[in-house]
DNA sequence: CGTCCACGGGAATTGATGGACT
DNA sequence: AGTCCATCAATTCCCGTGGACG
């Protein structure tokens, strides 16, 4: 029953955006410039996850790109690419393409953009709150004819760091705020997502509203269930998802996107895990002290204060419950911890 | 008030790597 | 080929601030 796996991916880019018309429009006005060879407006999205931030995004550089031949564009995920070396070399690879030295210094990539940037481009910073040094958004300033779409969960004052005088002159011309999908959005982007992907009469509009209901606004959960549910049935031998497994399909979902993020953990990261889940509800002395003993190569408490535990947090594993300035480390609750799915 | 704890700025160190110079 | 220097990422070390609490 599963014709095309591809139309399930995270990255999957339908060929029309559902429900989200009036935040096409800002982003491809705030690109509009470009049509006539000018540096685009800088924008910049904010909502919560599974909205459409980054597919709307996306979607508006692919129709500048029909418009105009071959617009520089680069996607940079600050959330793994958030030094401004990475992020620059980042740029500079889907920029520019072809060659570039296995490493290179700051100044070396900025030169080599702006040497092979021609006519004006554009760069979507996806997790742009996630990044360490906001230098680099200065170093795209400098660059000419580049602009970039920032997309974040809440709205963020990216330049608290950077020299007034500067910041001053970069602006940020269009602030677009995603809000949650409603059940009728979400079942319609199901459905389409279904029709494209799956044999004919593999949903009904029952099975599609029940999902649309679970998966509370999040449209990359609701997509998440219906491929669970489509592999669980056609594991059965059926043609079409049963409403009974439905439930099932959206808690197992649930679950493969856990696995899928405790598998990217680092050894430190796992040893936080590790220890959590043992002993929950510790405050961040005793979590690394039990870390400490437990992970045969440490680093420094201040470094995990600085990197690991905001990850974790950040992976949405771990939960602090901040009680009258002591902090309790948690791990977040599943909802079938008894079992979990091979995975995919 | 003194203590405990969390937070985070900032300097310093280490190790890899690549380029320039010899 | 060998040496030296610069850059960068990762990590550590040091420390001041500030809230909570007894």
């Amino acid at each position: 029953m599963i014709r095309d796996g591809t139309v399930f991916d995270d990255d999957h880019l339908p060929t029309s955006i559902v429900g989200r018309n009036s935040h096409m429009n800002e982003v491809t006005d705030a690109l509009a410039p470009i049509q006539d060879g000018f540096r685009a407006e800088n924008c910049f999205l904010f909502g919560p996850s599974g909205v459409g931030k980054t597919t709307v995004a996306r979607a508006a550089v692919r129709e500048l790109r029909q418009e105009v031949l071959d617009v520089p564009h680069a996607y940079v995920n600050c959330w793994q690419d958030y030094t401004r070396n990475a992020v620059l070399e980042q740029i500079a690879r889907d920029l520019v393409g072809a060659a570039l030295p296995r490493t290179a210094s700051t100044g070396r990539l900025v030169d080599l953009i702006t040497d092979n940037l021609h006519g004006p481009g554009v760069v979507i910073l996806d997790e742009v709150d996630q990044l360490r040094e906001t230098k680099v958004l200065y170093d795209l300033h400098e660059i000419r004819g580049l602009s970039w779409i920032g997309i974040a969960n809440r709205e963020v004052d990216l330049f608290a760091d950077l020299d007034d005088r500067i910041t001053s002159r970069i602006s940020v011309g269009y602030r677009v705020h995603f809000d949650s999908y409603g059940e009728d959005t979400i079942a319609e982007i199901l459905d389409r997502r279904a029709r494209e992907g799956l044999g004919p009469g593999a949903v009904n509009e029952d099975v599609v509203s029940q999902i649309a209901r679970l998966s509370e606004g999040d449209a990359r959960r609701a997509i998440a269930a219906l491929r669970v549910g489509a592999r669980m049935a056609s594991r059965e031998g059926l043609s079409a998802i049963p409403s009974r497994l439905v439930e099932d399909a959206v808690t197992d979902a649930k679950c493969e996107v856990r696995q899928k993020t405790i598998s990217k953990l680092n050894t430190h990261q796992h040893a936080l895990y590790e220890v959590l889940a043992e002993e929950d509800g510790l405050i961040q002395k005793e979590l690394y002290a039990r870390y400490e003993e437990v992970h045969d190569d440490p680093v420094t408490l201040r470094y995990l204060r600085e990197n690991h535990l905001p990850k974790l947090e950040h992976y949405n594993l771990v939960d602090i419950e901040r009680h009258r300035g002591t902090k309790r480390y948690h791990l977040v609750d599943v909802d079938h911890p008894e079992q979990h799915p091979e995975h995919v």
